[in-house]
DNA sequence: ATTGGTGCAAATGCTTTGCATAAAG
DNA sequence: CTTTATGCAAAGCATTTGCACCAAT
């Protein structure tokens, strides 16, 4: 793997970023340093790098798909109503792979706590709207 | 939500199939029973009655959805190369819930563990793949 | 010099939607 | 009868791809 200067600006700014961004509202921030970059790099490259396991790509009831430059293991909790998606802490040692008690055959690569419910915010809207 | 035929055919097949299947090929069975069907008919159903709770969405890698018919709570492995999906057995009492120490302000929906593999079939691919 | 990466625009593919018609309650 | 669902075809939208050009090693 090559390091471009697109490469390195595209995880530069996903790490510093902490919001889990889509791949468009990267390019959105990316593109202020590099104006004439193409959304189809920053697809490509999260693509690669999510497959060389420096990033994460997180998928989301069906929405777009967002991305995470933090690749220590940890879970997270996404808005079933706007997508949202925040990190949450668990408790120690309890990790998916050691509950695991059949796997079907399956080589298991990772496993994970995923929950899903309504961030503070749609929660709020929720209320609004129930007036 | 009105009974209709379409309605009723489509939940019984995806309770049938145990194979975790996406909207098309669901529609393909369904077609053999209702020729005159619609692939539209069984996104909006499958949509409809997954919201309802009678049936479960699942998210698979930013591939396809799939959809289980089995609404009991139960975790399942995602085969990150082919996308088919399986049940799998966890330990007793270990619900995702009671393992989250903070939500971070979400109003907690459900949680379940999710597990990345390769599939049977795929770890045979690979081998032969590998001459 | 050679390979891999980029930008652009077009294509893809799953999913959704508008609308006229049909079926359910 | 009134409302909700359906079928069809067209649209939508996130993501991917072909290709000519460019940059990294």
């Amino acid at each position: 793997m090559r390091i471009t200067n697109q490469r390195e600006i595209i995880l530069e700014e996903l790490r510093r970023l902490r919001t889990h961004p889509t791949a468009d509202e990267l390019y959105e921030v990316v593109k202020r340093r590099l104006p004439r970059i193409s959304i189809a790099t920053v697809y490509r490259n999260l693509e690669r790098m999510s497959e060389a396991g420096i990033i994460h790509k997180l998928e989301n009831g069906g929405r777009q798909k967002r991305f995470d430059g933090d690749n220590r293991p940890h879970s997270h909790v996404f808005c079933i109503r706007c997508g949202r998606i925040s990190d949450v802490r668990t408790v120690e040692g309890a990790s998916a792979r050691d509950l695991i008690l059949d796997s079907k055959g399956f080589q298991i690569i990772e496993g994970g706590l995923q929950f899903e419910g309504v961030c503070p915010s749609c929660q709020d809207n929720e209320k609004l709207e129930a007036n």
